[in-house]
DNA sequence: CTCACACATTGATTAAAATCAAGTATAGCA
DNA sequence: TGCTATACTTGATTTTAATCAATGTGTGAG
């Protein structure tokens, strides 16, 4: 495992929070200008993986939050028996490995989607840093709970959706993504493959496929390969939230 | 609303940490004998609710976490539509509201199941303090992270595992929950109804109840409206594992 | 005590998505 | 450039659990 060794050395490289384009997403967005040089000062920036590679893996020391520079990842957990359930996917400005904090070992298998480069933050000096900027302290808070709540949501897609529900709320909060980094919310390439996707939605390959190309018959997508367009955005939010209604049986 | 009114009264109560048998499994934990005093200051202690009365709710200013003293609760998420999503059960030493820490609302609806005594951790006075306690604030990244962790694990149970093996995760999750607390793993009475079981596992009543008397005629489990004796564990950490060993088709 | 209501169980039928089975497209590589 | 492996799509069949429908049980209020 050639990333594993990789994941030990020390970049002698300082990151520049200030100029990354990324700043008011990612953590720095929770840090006031005079103490930027803090958070630079824990950082250690420009790490590099090709699609495919590890950034980490389940079971192994946990040392470091990653943040996405550019690129993006699925982490997934592996059971004993070999079973793989996605849990999430990261994209530029997203802080990946919070849900390892608990414990001495990654808690999930973080993967470069596709050439993806990260900000490496030693768990350590991240937490010696938050206990002396409070705004960062909060920030973290806010991040991990934002996490729960995702995954509560998730939960809630799974258990209570369909497969065209789950898929159109994971083509929105795409989108939404690529808004927020100021791209295009309409016009977008997955990095994930139909595999990754149903995986994650607790679906069969097959069904994300059918669901994809009725989307399309229904004049909703147009999808060709990873390449997506998003024809009409009410119609997926409609679909989305029909479900409820049906809950409540009005 | 009464208990929203309730919300809102100080209570004069101090805390006693130190004499609260539930310090080794909850927040004094992670806080040295000498600094205990300082928890216990912002701490407000001794909330009684009855069996269906609300802690908190959703969408209502996020003031403060929870810990479960006696009893239990129960937490979900309402939708637009009105569907309910149990999100997750709170026994004695949990901690309630993390999901919530990223808002200026609660996330979620946290009801009593039972007679429930919590205390009660205003959330700014715990930021100031976990700023102050590198060792509490390690705690609090650790507890969230737990949780995050936990809805990963129910996403996984929700999107591939059978109603069976569902509910035999919850079970040995209680199981294990209660021997914490160094009571009977194997007598106890569940807190919850078995819709509350069916909407958190995203199965319909219906299917908990079959799979309940499913396991009974097994031999597994007796169980008698709420009380449930766990007879054969190790075959129901089989039910649990078998499904792993399919996705690795072996 | 018993009535009413919520909770729980059981059975029959249906539906949504999984699985099984090909077949087609695509991308990376020799 | 063509080849091979992987990713994706489509169709037929099966399966699990949902839904529909009814009945049973327990509990708390009056």
């Amino acid at each position: 495992m050639a990333q594993a060794i990789r994941l030990h050395q020390v970049s002698p490289l300082k990151a520049s929070c200030q100029q990354c384009s990324l700043s008011n997403l990612c953590l720095p967005l929770a840090v006031e200008e005079n103490d930027l040089e803090r958070l630079e000062d824990i950082v250690q920036q420009g790490r590099i993986f090709n699609r495919g590679e590890h950034i980490f893996d389940q079971s192994t020391p946990f040392r470091s939050c990653f943040a996405v520079k550019s690129g993006s990842i699925k982490t997934s957990i592996i059971t004993e028996g070999g079973d793989e359930q996605v849990t999430g996917f990261f994209m530029p400005g997203e802080l990946v490995g919070l849900d390892s904090m608990s414990s001495e070992h990654y808690a999930c298998t973080a993967k470069a989607l596709e050439r993806t480069s990260v900000c490496e933050f030693p768990v350590d000096k991240l937490e010696e840093l938050t206990g002396k900027l409070p705004e960062l302290q909060h920030h973290m808070y806010h991040l991990m709970s934002q996490e729960i709540q995702n995954s509560h949501q998730l939960a809630m897609l799974l258990s209570k959706n369909t497969a065209e529900e789950r898929i159109a709320a994971l083509l929105l909060s795409l989108s939404s993504r690529f808004r927020r980094r100021r791209m295009s919310p309409t016009n977008f390439s997955l990095p994930m493959a139909r595999n990754d996707i149903a995986n994650f939605l607790g679906l069969a390959v097959e069904t994300v496929s059918r669901v994809f190309t009725r989307f399309q018959n229904q004049g909703i997508i147009r999808a060709k390969g990873r390449e997506v367009e998003l024809l009409d955005v009410e119609a997926l939010q409609m679909v989305t939230r029909d479900f409820a209604r049906q809950g409540c049986q009005q």
